[in-house]
DNA sequence: CGGGATCCCCCGAGATACTG
DNA sequence: CAGTATCTCGGGGGATCCCG
């Protein structure tokens, strides 16, 4: 019978090359394995939660991976005890200091989405790393700025609280919140200012609630603008 | 044919989410990519040039990977005229705005690293991208302090020269450097602070030539501490 | 000789059924 | 619920070959 793999001769997941460039990607750089830190980074979750949350995961590719994690020391695996016997898995210290990194990937590769493919989906995860590293790039919001909102995009419902010139966001509906917006896939062209906030809520490519004067503070402080990226196939 | 397969089922490379880290790993989470990149991102090289650099590469998947990077808008393909014929790979501008990103898994993977594992070599590539990175997450030098290094670690020589409070790196030698360091493995420890510079040139981890008292200098500039990374195999 | 393309083999990834 | 077991398939490793 096949070894469970847990000590599979890696050859085939390394460079060769004394670095930290080539480490990282060893670690980091298989499939499927930033989107699950970026799930974990988010709150820790259980193994289910996880698969909810990454669809198209294969289980058995799921299982491995974090297993891969934990060896490597970037998650633990907390077996809860008592009634609720679930496990669930957090980043550890180490797993934690990857954030910066995962932003700056999040970052770059935002500037590059533009109209979603057929099939593609926002997670809740994924929109509450894409609205925190987006207000982490731009300057700080003024500190005199404090409104709570909710921000629900297909399936994913986040909630962002910005004030004393901060900003949080989180999985799940603000209670109170002061300003909402439901948006598709327009939702990109509003974030990079292509579209007017104003022209936006009217032409129905985002439904905003509340008070409609906080939609221009919302963009200064989320907006990612689109990359200069050319289109490779030029017209002949 | 494939019953399955029509469901459309993701490609493979992709991950169906409409999410900026997703994005970013499907163009530069491919296997060798990221070291393609970091290769030309230290100088535009030729084919052979990055063949040399990547040992153990396919030369299928580098020439799939450098037209996938050109399709993407990452790099350009530039067929040099005249009497030099030779064909150059040179990032573009979105490719050289991954820099910061690239910089942020550097020095994640950096901290991971301890003895090399068994063949593993330094190219030098690796050795200014680690160097300069190293020096991008200290503090700067003291602008008072202006000096020329040459560091050679395996076959991978690199010079580095401090003035100005900058640092910069870049492949080969120093015409006329001020210190020389002549490394091996012991050199990670060097940099890690672990080995004392005096004690580490006396004991023959690295050699030294020119001004000792600059070691210290180029300890601060170039330090990377090791990450508090536990083993994981626990003795039981 | 630089810059690839072609071939074969195998491992890792996808899909799904199954189990403690 | 939290994974294994098992199959298939495509991408990557490795060597060789080819073309201008």
């Amino acid at each position: 019978m096949k070894s469970t793999g847990s000590l599979d001769t890696v050859g085939n997941r390394e460079y060769g090359q004394y670095c930290g460039l080539a480490r990282a990607a060893e670690v980091i750089g298989q499939r499927w394995t930033l989107l699950i830190l970026r799930d974990l980074l988010v709150a820790p979750r259980r193994y289910s939660e996880l698969v909810a949350g990454l669809p198209g995961i294969p289980t058995n590719l799921l299982a491995t991976r974090l297993r891969e994690l934990e060896a490597d020391g970037l998650i633990r695996r907390e077996a809860r005890s008592g009634a609720d016997r679930a496990i669930v898995y957090r980043p550890t210290a180490r797993g934690s200091a990857l954030i910066p990194t995962l932003d700056a990937l999040s970052l770059w590769g935002a500037a590059e989405l533009r109209t979603p493919r057929d099939g593609e989906i926002v997670t809740t995860a994924a929109l509450v790393t894409g609205l925190r590293v987006a207000a982490r790039s731009n300057v700080g919001p003024d500190p005199a700025i404090a409104f709570g909102c909710t921000v629900r995009i297909g399936e994913a419902v986040v909630h962002a609280v910005v004030e004393n010139g901060d900003v949080l966001v989180a999985p799940g509906a603000h209670p109170e919140p002061d300003l909402q917006i439901t948006g598709g896939a327009g939702f990109r062209d509003f974030l990079a200012g292509v579209t007017d906030p104003g022209a936006a809520a009217a032409d129905g490519s985002i439904e905003v609630q509340g008070d409609p004067a906080l939609l221009h503070q919302f963009v200064a402080i989320f907006q990612v603008p689109y990359s200069n990226w050319v289109p490779r196939t030029v017209p002949a």
